[in-house]
DNA sequence: TGTACATCAGTGAACGCGCGTTCACTGATGTAC
DNA sequence: TGTACATCAGTGAACGCGCGTTCACTGATGTAC
């Protein structure tokens, strides 16, 4: 039966909400309409009140993650708090809650060209609060501690060996700890 | 009908080839049984007379692609050379010919463990190979590298903006080319 | 403020489709003699 | 070396399943008077 519009909106946000956590869980392709609808505790069937296609779903939900936990949602004001933040355990551990970009990276490639373009604001976004938290880094520098930190927790996700996936963290953090506080 | 042995190894060397090549251009999962038997020319049904299933593939194609185009493989005798080609526009371009550490990244957390641990192989064997070509970098500095590598490769490859995914590579390789030349 | 009716969020069944896998069948290859 | 038969690589139809999407229906909400 029809609902209020507090009710209808509130479904809405949940659906982009429960889709922007699925996703980067187990990717976008793996999870279906009906997993979405499913986590809300309701039927597939209703999705289309609220959406066009599930490839519309995909671009909310992609702008939603970065907005939620994406790089430039980084609390840390130091480039070395950052680091320690975003190449810990429990940052490899909770993807869905994670960063979109080693998430979702592969991912997109293959994805519409909507999608792509929330993809693409959320790198964006990351550049610039890196240049924020590492003031004193080149261009150069600052993209090459980006592609680090995503490269480095795409890897330690992959990797189905718990010691060489706490080394692959460690040791890049390791690195850009180090060189960051030689230039500042 | 019946095959000669000859042929029958042939086609089965064709299809874990295929396979390597399919897997990296769209994902695992966005590549059917079917799609790789067509391209041998054969249909669905033969494939299980070589394979015991999609994940026996799977992993078979991810250990061949490692052997074929895996960092280990890299042709390259000093680190410049090798992060000229890595993240040169004509790699990013080629991914189903490419390195499958970031053409697969992604995938690989939601795989099973037979087609993990070929990844996990791959990992080791590109960090051998950055020792033998960065021999003066410290451990720190070759995880970072390849962290790096990876990670401006995916982000390359997932931008919908060629500037910006220009940027990713040049900036990248510019700041190793540096690093690596003032460590050597 | 109260009533009558139009709207529409969500249900649940259905659609056409492609998936991984199985299987009876075919006929050339391999083997036993 | 030649013959008779067993093997098995590949075909093509079929399976059960889950997908994205559509749709008739329900009944509470929103609106017009």
């Amino acid at each position: 039966m029809r609902r209020s519009r507090e009710e209808t909106a509130r479904t809405r946000r949940n659906a982009v909400d429960a889709a922007s956590r699925l996703f980067r869980e187990r990717g976008i392709e793996s999870v279906s309409v009906g997993d979405v609808m499913t986590t809300l505790g309701m039927t597939a069937g209703g999705f289309y009140r609220h959406f066009e296609s599930k490839e519309a779903l995909a671009a909310e939900a992609c702008t939603a993650a970065f907005a939620e936990s994406g790089l430039a949602r980084e609390p840390a004001r130091s480039s070395e708090a950052m680091l320690r933040r975003y190449l810990g355990k429990a940052h490899r551990d909770t993807p869905a809650r994670g960063c979109p970009l080693p998430a979702l990276a592969s991912d997109m490639a293959r994805q519409p060209a909507a999608v792509r373009r929330a993809y693409t604001e959320g790198v964006r976004d990351a550049m610039m609060r890196i240049q924020q938290v590492a003031p004193g880094a080149d261009s150069k520098a600052r993209v090459a501690l980006l592609a680090g930190m995503v490269g480095a927790l795409a890897l330690a996700r992959a990797v189905n060996d718990e010691k060489l996936s706490a080394a692959i963290l460690r040791e890049t953090q390791g690195f850009w700890i180090r060189a960051m506080a030689e230039r500042s």
